[in-house]
DNA sequence: TTATTTTCTTATCAATTGATAAGGCATAAA
DNA sequence: TTTATGCCTTATCAATTGATAAGAAAATAA
């Protein structure tokens, strides 16, 4: 953890084992459920090892994928405390995984503690802006085509971990039609 | 400003006027163009009075609106420089706007001056997170009918305020489609 | 190995959305 | 007033995507 920290804060020993003390270890298989959707717990998450995808669902229980958070990877719902809603979405680890996790009031009031960890959390918070930006940009002008294109391109390590239709999910759209696209794609590459 | 600011930080009176020391007030008229696309212009902006809009512009020069900034509003790529990459967007008043700008640089430097601006900085994070979130969602799992509605019941001031085929490019639609989808909704109502 | 389960593909038809063009309607300008 | 201009609606047809069902292929279990 501290190695994918370094790009956000330099911690010192004693910051960094404050900082430690507060996450749990964990392990899951693959398919396990790590937090059910719209439950009211507020946690964020550093996988070790393995992957875990975050999904959202809808009313008519529809899934749709947010995010797939791989090892060495920071995630969760930074600023729902700020919020009275329950989190909506759901954790399912996709491979066996090792992650660590903390509640997120304790990451919180950390920021009271130190200077550095109030530092950390809005370079969390803009790394995922970033992420999000992209993801909006995609999926508000670009056709499904083109967004499994750039997908391939912006995360091609997790196209043989994933299954299609997560992948698919992730995209918002069915899995039918990606494969559909898929054959499209390859058509072009013929000539 | 300092009234929009009270919901994330107490500013001294002190720490409010060097914040003020790097905002520059602008006015601008309807359709006026503030921030053309593909620029590397990297700055943060407050609208004291009026309407923005903010928008991407494809390669094939099709513009997205991502987003609708009124009076009492803070606005701009918080995380921009992170990146290498240009700002994508583009920036548009929609009416006569009286607006206040600073360098992101300058915005940044703050933080290294005063713990409060970092957290101020980290809140104004947390705030374009959350408003993120929620069109994430809605793009991926709405179809157009329902963004529409969602938007009707979250954003009902700017209805009025901004033209319909503005508010299809915000929802990544045609105007044409959304004027089916208004016709649709207005049928449902009859019965 | 075989059997079972999971994942992926394909086909068909329906629903949604886009593209284009034409016209209506309002507001503002001449 | 008439004339523009900008915005919205409608109609038609095309392209995209969804829904469903059936089967193939691959991965996993027995």
């Amino acid at each position: 953890m501290r190695k994918a920290l370094a790009d956000w804060v330099d911690l010192t020993d004693n910051q960094f084992s404050q900082l430690a003390e507060i996450f749990n270890s964990r392990t899951v298989k693959a398919k396990q459920d790590i937090l059910l959707p719209h439950t009211s717990v507020h946690k964020i998450y550093f996988v070790c090892d393995g992957l875990l995808r975050f999904y959202y669902l809808s009313d008519r229980g529809v899934e749709s994928n947010k995010a797939f958070v791989a090892e060495n990877t920071f995630a969760g719902a930074l600023a729902a405390l700020n919020l009275d809603l329950p989190v909506l979405y759901g954790i399912q680890a996709l491979e066996p995984t090792t992650y660590l996790v903390a509640r997120l009031q304790d990451f919180v009031d950390l920021y009271e503690q130190d200077y550095a960890f109030e530092r950390l959390g809005r370079k969390f918070a803009e790394w995922l802006l970033i992420r999000k930006e992209l993801r909006t940009r995609s999926l508000l002008q670009q056709q499904a085509k083109q967004r499994y294109v750039s997908f391939m391109q912006n995360y091609s390590g997790l196209i043989s971990r994933v299954p299609q239709y997560h992948i698919a999910s992730y995209l918002g759209i069915t899995e039918v039609s990606l494969s559909r696209i898929k054959r499209e794609l390859a058509k072009k590459q013929h000539f």
